[in-house]
DNA sequence: CCATATTATACTCAGATTGAGCAAAAGGCG
DNA sequence: CGCCTTTTGCTCAATCTGAGTATAATATGG
């Protein structure tokens, strides 16, 4: 069996405030979206990220800044003894490694089949910005429900439908923002999502429609592109990334409504500004902008400087907990 | 050029409070120790993960229990344009897929050539639990500053000086213990270490002894060591995985000794307790233990069970800031 | 041109968390 | 019994965090 290496790439950006994806436009037999996906070249590239720059500068037009690596994927689906792969054939084996890649603005794709997809599009119930969305509890938790009830052992059952209300934030428990790929997984093992069945070759006939469960992706991309959700909020708690989506200047309430978007989450804004303000990530430039309404806003630029300080957390995301 | 794929394991055991590796002992060329390291079969085994399992416990004799991804690693030494393999050969082209294993005791290995090796052994100069070594300041920041000392560019010079301070915390920076990687990078950078010199096939003559930069390793495998300590270090602060390198019963200062070990740092012991005691974590068995001198110690177990409840985080790491 | 809507920024306050030290309890040992 | 050692319990102040209230600076509409 063959063994081949490839990359796939989640790049991000904000447009609006509102994180987008670039994807591949759906070909092939599934019709599906992808990530932009290529394969790596023992020969030409000394290191992964090199590669990975190089063809996605080659096929998308544009230098990406900040890329983290981010897991390696290499798992064949559940129940075939060969899995059905991207293109059809079943006799080699690839394996993605999979990479988050951060740029501020969302140039324009040139001729290539590739689009900005807002990520939500992918993940409806992920986005809370106005409060948990009615589907979760609607729709997914009594289809969950339905699964965990499913099962022969007593024991499964309960765990599983533990494993949902931890994961969704159902029955009391708190929803955190950071567990996309084990929500993911959880819609994947109860076969909610279409990508359970295509996996196995087999049609798909779930209960719950693609504006609640999201827009299926190609063979497991959509599992990447959890992956990489998942990290980056994590990682805009810790790590200055934040500022890898922003323009150079930027005005604190769009900071915030990137990080908003980021989090699917709606966030306290005089806390917001009052970590911001202590962490001395930012600087005012004493300019001002008139555009939206209202008092104009002070723009603000990363103090990029302290970037080498390694020490430099991220920001902090004080959340609302009552809603008022 | 062949692509091959293989999967690399740091198994971490706890003896005594210390982290130990499992090495398997200087072969080969260059003599020296190295990871355990299997290949991938691609016909035999579904996921990474298994295949890991199935060749550890092959070669080991024992069941690993925690696992986790790392890295995948598959960067050509930097200069060469063609890497030195581990077995000399350079016609193909190895990625390593690392993981991190923890497991509570460590076994007895059978005829195998493995070994359990004090990690401290390959990085002496991460242990502070006595404080920072004086090797840092004494031998480790003098030839950091000379190395930098000695680049063509002004603003390198600074830049790299000041990545290591903040790397090493010196200068009135702070230590910050999960950098354990940035350190290994730049002392292999700064060719301070045998591997940065082996990689391109010469011989090694740096100015500090092993005694004081830690025993070369095979290959990168000192690499991936050091990435498997940097998530450790940070992942028991939001995960409790410390207890995977517990027994099932233990003292509170049997733990506190081995987060101790894993962070290299000397922890204050009542609010290590503090903090533990509002996780909820542990509970205690009514049993004490009357070995060590003093008050006997109650012991305790983890409480596995709100384990599923993903939620759980790790454990405080309440570090003394003055020494007293 | 003033009231009003809208957004930005400043200040306050209570409860929780955190770093750090002191004190008492419970064993072993000479 | 007094002393040493270790565990365990408690206190205190500084800081952090969630959340609310107030004020400033614009644009707009009557």
């Amino acid at each position: 069996m063959r063994l081949r290496v490839g990359l796939s790439a989640v790049i991000v950006a904000a447009i609006d405030g509102v994180p987008h994806v670039l994807a591949t436009r759906g070909s092939g037999s599934t019709g599906l979206d992808g990530l932009p996906f290529g394969p790596f070249d023992p020969e030409g590239h000394r290191t992964f990220e090199i590669g990975l720059r190089d063809w996605v500068s080659v096929q998308t037009g544009f230098d990406i800044g900040y890329v983290e690596q981010l897991y390696t994927f290499g798992d064949r689906g559940r129940d075939l003894p060969t899995a059905r792969l991207d293109d059809g054939t079943s006799e080699e084996r690839i394996i993605s490694i999979g990479y988050l890649a951060l740029t501020p603005e969302a140039t324009e794709i040139g001729a290539f089949d590739a689009v900005w997809r807002d990520w939500y599009r992918f993940f409806p119930f992920e986005d809370h910005r106005n409060g948990p969305p009615a589907h979760i509890a609607n729709d997914i938790a009594p289809a969950l429900k339905a699964w965990a009830d499913a099962l022969p052992v007593k024991a499964a059952r309960q765990e599983n439908w533990l494993r949902a209300c931890l994961a969704f934030g159902l029955d009391g428990h708190r929803w955190i923002e950071e567990r996309v790929l084990e929500r993911y997984e959880l819609l994947y093992e109860s076969r909610l999502v279409p990508e359970a069945a295509l996996d196995q070759g087999q049609d798909w006939t779930g209960p719950l429609s693609e504006r609640i469960i999201g827009t299926p992706m190609r063979s497991d991309h959509r599992r990447i592109l959890a992956t990489a959700m998942a990290r980056l909020r994590g990682k805009i708690k810790y790590r200055p990334v934040i500022f890898e989506l922003m323009p150079d200047a930027f005005t604190l309430s769009s900071l915030q409504e990137t990080a908003e978007g980021v989090l699917g989450l709606h966030l306290h804004k005089q806390n917001f500004r009052r970590a911001l303000d202590k962490s001395g990530l930012v600087e005012g430039l004493g300019i001002f902008e008139t555009a939206t309404g209202g008092r104009p806003a002070e723009r603000f630029r990363f103090r990029r400087e302290i970037l080498s300080q390694m020490a430099a957390s991220g920001i902090q995301t004080p959340q609302k907990r009552s809603e008022t």
